[in-house]
DNA sequence: AAGCCGGGGAG
DNA sequence: CTCCCAGGCTT
């Protein structure tokens, strides 16, 4: 894909397949300006819902400046992330005071706007005053990681910092043609090289398309790298006396919550208070501990053996129960306890560390 | 560099 | 439920 090829083919394809009635698309740095943050992490549906009462209620950035702050939230009101409302207002007071009125006409000078990044900067720059400037949204930045395939997050600061360097690489020459440049960039990512199912046999670029090529549109652009979950450790009681093992029912909030379950013991150690109950026995060797992963965590088990010599009275209600094994699976226990129970009742010494879910 | 902001849509 | 969206600001 040649770089000056690009921004040509790209206008094409947005003069016949591209949005040319969205409501800010207009010559006006002001509708621009309130349009682009408006759209900052918002989709265009919700934004068109907002946009026209908001243009009525401020037709420009001086009646704009003079409103009290609460009726610029209120309009605002709904679309979240109030910080954009509060600084948009800041912005417009800006304009008028040290501005006298009119926006400036540089990606620089718009950057001191509060609110105002590099990318809404260009975006303003680049419609309302011809600039050329790049943007670089969630759209261009899935657009070129797949058409040039960039690989690696594009979170991380590496590759956004590559990305830059790539689009401003990809500019059309004539600054005439920045506005239906940067349409066209929106467009391709929100209509066509969507984020799932993209629509590659109507793409421009899809004879040179890395990603369309290697048929990786899944995989480009990298998703955001998972956290890595904090790990809890645990110690799971397997009493055991004449076939039989003990089942506690776990409170009704917080993991497995009303489940019935092999007791727990939080420290990891056995305690004394737990023998006590359990009246006198012995103390097998543990099971070797796996690991139990949950969607906000990691459960590391350490499955604890006790041979007792009696059965402790059973309590009055059903918290816990002395049951087989296969009983206690019939009665609906979590997965990992289901597996220990398992390996229980199969006579097994040992648990695999290749238990896991 | 990572966390936060927020409501909503898609899968 | 998760992930992301016309990102920017703060720590």
């Amino acid at each position: 894909m040649q770089a000056q090829a690009f921004a040509p083919r790209l206008i094409a394809w947005q003069a016949l397949n591209g949005r040319h009635d969205l409501p800010w698309q207009v010559n006006d740095p002001y509708r621009v300006w309130l349009s682009e943050i408006m759209l900052q992490q918002t989709q265009v549906s919700s934004v068109l819902e907002y946009y026209p009462r908001f243009v009525t209620r401020f037709p420009d950035v001086q009646q704009l400046a003079a409103a009290p702050q609460e009726e610029v939230l209120a309009l605002w009101s709904g679309l979240g992330y109030y910080s954009r409302a509060r600084n948009l207002h800041r912005a417009a007071r800006m304009v008028v005071d040290a501005f006298g009125g009119r926006f400036p006409e540089t990606r620089e000078a718009l950057e001191t706007l509060p609110g105002v990044g590099r990318s809404t900067a260009a975006a303003i720059a680049a419609f309302a005053f011809n600039a050329r400037e790049t943007i670089l949204d969630g759209n261009v930045k899935r657009v070129l990681t797949r058409v040039f395939g960039v690989e690696g997050w594009p979170g991380e600061r590496n590759v956004e910092k590559a990305l830059w360097t790539l689009a401003e690489s990809l500019l059309p020459e004539d600054a005439a043609s920045m506005p239906a440049y940067t349409q066209a960039l929106m467009d391709l990512g929100a209509t066509c090289c969507t984020r799932v199912r993209p629509a590659c046999t109507r793409c421009p670029f899809a004879a040179d398309c890395v990603a369309h090529q290697q048929a990786r549109t899944a995989e480009l652009p990298a998703a955001r790298p998972k956290k890595v979950q904090p790990t809890r450790y645990a110690t799971l009681l397997l009493a055991c006396h004449g076939g039989r093992v003990l089942l506690e029912r776990r409170p009704p909030a917080g993991v497995w919550g009303g489940l019935m379950s092999l007791p727990e013991l939080p420290a990891g150690e056995l305690s004394e208070a737990w023998l006590a109950q359990l009246g006198t026995g012995e103390v097998l060797p543990a099971w070797p501990e796996f690991v139990h992963v949950f969607t906000h965590f990691k459960l590391v088990i350490t499955p604890q053996p006790v041979e007792v010599d009696a059965l402790a009275p059973r309590a009055a209600d059903d918290t816990r129960q002395w049951l087989t094994p296969e009983a206690a699976i019939e009665a609906g226990v979590p997965t990992p306890v289901r597996r220990l129970l398992e390996a229980l009742s199969s006579g097994t010494l040992s648990v695999s560390h290749q238990i896991s879910t």
